[in-house]
DNA sequence: ATCAATTATGTAATCGATTACACAAATCTA
DNA sequence: TAGATTTGTGTAATCGATTACATAATTGAT
């Protein structure tokens, strides 16, 4: 039970053609209704199913999108992803998932496979800024297939982004630890080559600036993105002279490493000391301590930058389009920064 | 620069045919090494890339496999689908993915797509136990589509499935609790008509009888996997003339609701109630008052998974194969079980 | 120098569906 | 009823790559 049907089977069983089979089965207006109900029938009877790698390579529309992230088992991208899939999936279109792990190389060769694998969009969270990647992106905006940055973005002609706003993220966080009391606040950062860190530590500075706190360079420390390097920063910030009594951190696992080592050290939260994260992952919320965190709202997200794809693709002017959409963060003030 | 290169491009400059090009390309023996060369170097030079729909159509394999889950940002899930993305991408192999919300129409229409993409098998972990989806399943095995169930299973003729041991996993949760002293231990279930539930509460069962515990009824109770229905469940316990003192529960979410609902009516955990979770979600590792669990290794289970497909395909014999691979559970073993 | 074997390339069919163009039959018009 | 329309199908090319088979060119054997 192991063959196909194809409309040439279908064709040759009732003595008409194929192109007779694939306009009945296309509701061409054509056909005499007689003879689609027929093909129809037979269609349905012979269990046919369509090919859609012909019809693809016929239309050169594969109906599929890429979508690149770092890392698909963190539930922002998962969440993105979510929201991806459940806007495109209505549209008929098909998501193709690729892991870089940061790794540029991977990124490189993530695009060049979805584009050989004639995919009808690529959105993605680029991970690297260098330069090496730029060629192979160009390629991809040169064939006028859509390609959008969410989250992660650089600066390129053509290209559209969904991103939130990272530096009103970073304010407001920390205008909110202003408000419950915090004088010295210091900022766990990302690599700042990437905007996303970039903005969220200048949203700090401008909030400590309007509110005229003092900005100390020691406050700020660059950290990766897990508990461990969260509690390192901790360490070093209280062996500081004058140690800070709040951090917002550009990282919810960052911000938890934080919590915990500041409690080992007899430092109470949220009345001693005042944490702010970035990115609310599920488990800010469970906390019996919960920690106040920056929605990204990653279903909103997947879901703009869908919608930015679909809009995009339907564009059938030659004129290149580039949207940039920018979401609100909100605000999750939990008991970590409420006193 | 929206033309696309073929091989029939480059033929027509270096003036030979588009099958010598394509042997070319294929570092096929019969080409000489000087007509090789000039093939290489000229497809670079016009920048070709190979269209990957084309050559599937041809050789019909899409080199695409589909990964049918319920949704995609439960962490269990989107481990697995990275353990299954890691394993495949080294092939070739480019992994699309569906979400069925634990609807079945959406299950069957997610194989029906996924078929007429053509991929070239079909990972997925099963939301519905009805024989509703039975004929799409055959028709998949009928094609030689392997099919391969991961977590979630369903007898099924001919369908590879990688699942952990859930009695085991359900046996050995109870068991620590036994030895952690409580001597009254309640059982949260899913849908029983799901295998998993049904043999994580047989393993429960199978526990208290060896250890000569009582088994009462009124202590399994069905839940859904969420905070507030672990948090109802407890109350409903609570309220029994004798209550217990301790939970297996089979969901981490309702575990977690459970512990709430314990703190707050003044019972001290682990002290005077001991709780286990299954699933071994992040947060349960993340809590003040983390909670033991069940993990489930997604990660192993989708690369398991993605090398029994691996397996399967690369079976010439028509000889079908069915291969049930269990994984042994690994306890967590955490503060809220340990006294 | 002749025939066989080898090597490199061309020819054309194939994968399955779509569609511009051609054409026959049915229907309509005057 | 001749000629013009309309309606429904057929013919054949196309999308891009692969490959069985055919054939030309070269090398080797005797």
């Amino acid at each position: 039970m192991d063959q196909k049907t194809t409309i040439y089977d279908i064709a040759k069983k009732l003595d008409i053609t194929a192109a007779t089979v694939s306009r009945a089965l296309n509701n061409n207006p054509k056909i005499s209704e007689a003879t689609r109900k027929l093909v129809l029938e037979t269609a349905a009877k012979m269990n046919y199913k369509q090919n859609r790698l012909a019809q693809s390579l016929r239309s050169g529309k594969s109906n599929n999108v890429g979508v690149i992230v770092p890392r698909i088992d963190v539930n922002f991208f998962s969440s993105v992803i979510r929201g991806i899939e459940e806007e495109l999936h209505p549209e008929g279109y098909h998501v193709i998932i690729c892991q870089t792990h940061e790794d540029e190389k991977r990124e490189i060769e993530n695009i060049t496979t979805l584009m050989n694998a004639q995919v009808d969009g690529i959105l993605m969270s680029i991970s690297n800024m260098s330069k090496e990647n730029d060629p192979v992106i160009k390629h991809v905006v040169d064939k006028n297939v859509p390609l959008i940055f969410f989250d992660r973005k650089k600066k390129m002609d053509g290209v559209s982004s969904v991103t939130i706003d990272d530096f009103e993220g970073g304010y407001l966080a920390t205008k909110n630890l202003i408000d419950a009391g915090c004088t010295r606040i210091a900022h766990f950062s990302g690599d700042r080559s990437l905007e996303i860190y970039e903005n969220r530590f200048k949203g700090y500075e401008q909030a400590l600036k309007d509110f005229g706190l003092e900005w100390n360079p020691d406050y700020v420390i660059q950290t990766k993105s897990n508990v461990d390097a969260g509690r390192n920063a901790v360490t070093k910030l209280l062996s500081l002279p004058n140690p800070p009594n709040a951090i917002f951190s550009s990282s919810d696992f960052a911000a938890l490493g934080a919590i915990q080592e500041l409690k080992e050290n007899g430092i109470k939260i949220p009345e001693d000391f005042c944490v702010f994260g970035f990115g609310n992952e599920p488990f800010t919320r469970f906390l019996e301590l919960s920690i106040s965190s920056v929605d990204q709202s990653p279903l909103e997200m997947g879901r703009m930058a869908a919608k930015v794809f679909l809009e995009q693709i339907s564009n059938t002017d030659n004129i290149k389009i580039e949207k940039k959409v920018v979401l609100k963060p909100e605000l999750q003030i939990r008991k970590s920064s409420t006193r």
